[in-house]
DNA sequence: GCGATGAAGTTACTATTGTCAACATATGTT
DNA sequence: AACATATGTTGACAATAGTAACTTCATCGC
């Protein structure tokens, strides 16, 4: 890496494209973004994105994949060490899961937008179930050791997830408490009442 | 109504626009449609929009109000009579609520889009918390009866109404269950275990 | 070495779009 | 009857996604 500034052919391109679209995404207008200002930013003519993805469907859809495996990153980055307790370390990566949702508010809209669904439905599926794997084992565990409630693994992780998804975008929107002021808070009781439901009935 | 089929001055266009565009809504572009053929269908010219709404975003952001508004409603025809518990209630309208979303997908995703959002913030998280408030009643109530944990109420409307949320998206979105098949059946287990998060235990 | 082959970029063009400004026509108020 | 206003229309503009045809360059068989 490090070559000098002006490669005729810029060396990777594709993978420039998709670190600037990120930046862009973050920027307000979320992926209304321009194909043609994104070329401008890489210093490439507004067509040589086709030589790279089909059309911009399809960029985006690279982004949403990308977003969910840094989904999956965050998440095991959470996971706290050795000492916690399989509650304390559900809570600690539902923490993370709303997190990345509200650190990058655009990125989490693609991933489940309808226009990355569209050019990359089934990929995404996996994708975003492989984010998710962690908290399904921890479903898992819980069982085994009877943290949880015995039920059908995948009832409740349909459960968690739903409502990690819906905290997390409801915060986004601002939505969720009364007020700003609260809707951490209210974020954080939601999770608590989602373990509740989740949780064998204490002895 | 019925009048004469040419009128040069249309009657009531901007209900008419505002009509159509929620059918070409149901469509498969969602709000990606133009305001051109928006126009075409309603048979006026291109610009006629622009006497009623500033831009396309204010047309989206007045569908979205309207969608608030029909989930109200939905909501409300979904209560079942006198002789139900309020968990059936409660149950019936969570089942009305996750139907709404997937009988009217983009329309559901518009009224929580970003787009949307940018036009009408404020109004438009009225018209949601307007449409929620029945459930927010059967949540104060059910806390008097005991039905449900005692807790400030805001923080279990904010766990439902995330929870409902989530669900009606990932189902819409075919990331729900395992697979399409017992999607049904994932969405219903989930409000079941939000239920056990919400109610007291059992005496 | 070396020439051809194809990948990576560019320039020029098309069809479409949202929006604006200037104009036209109906409506209702006095 | 005449004017002011709301409602529509025509025609333009700048910007966009995408195509086609051309150029440049790097690599691989020889």
């Amino acid at each position: 890496m490090n070559d000098e500034p002006k490669r005729y052919h810029h060396g990777d391109l594709r993978r420039a494209m998709l670190d600037t679209a990120m930046e862009m995404l973050a920027e307000d207008n979320g992926w209304q973004f321009t194909l043609r200002e994104l070329a401008r930013r890489a210093g490439v003519s507004h067509t040589a994105s086709y030589k790279h993805f089909p059309d911009k469907a399809a960029l985006l859809a690279e982004l949403a994949l990308i977003g969910m495996d840094r989904l999956r990153v965050a998440l095991l980055a959470a996971r706290p060490p050795a000492p916690a307790t399989l509650r304390e370390q559900f809570l600690e990566m539902s923490r993370a899961y709303v997190r990345f949702g509200t650190a990058n508010p655009n990125l989490y809209r693609l991933m489940f937008s309808a226009d990355a669904r569209a050019a990359a439905s089934l990929r995404l599926k996996e994708r975003g179930e492989a984010a998710l794997a962690v908290l399904v084992e921890l479903i898992e565990e819980g069982q085994g050791t009877g943290w949880l409630r015995r039920r059908e693994v995948y009832e409740q992780t349909s459960a968690g997830w739903a409502h990690l998804h819906g905290v997390t975008l409801l915060t986004m929107d601002g939505l969720l408490g009364p007020d700003t002021v609260r809707s951490d808070h209210a974020a954080e009781a939601a999770l608590q009442i989602l373990l509740e439901g989740l949780e064998a009935e204490k002895s």
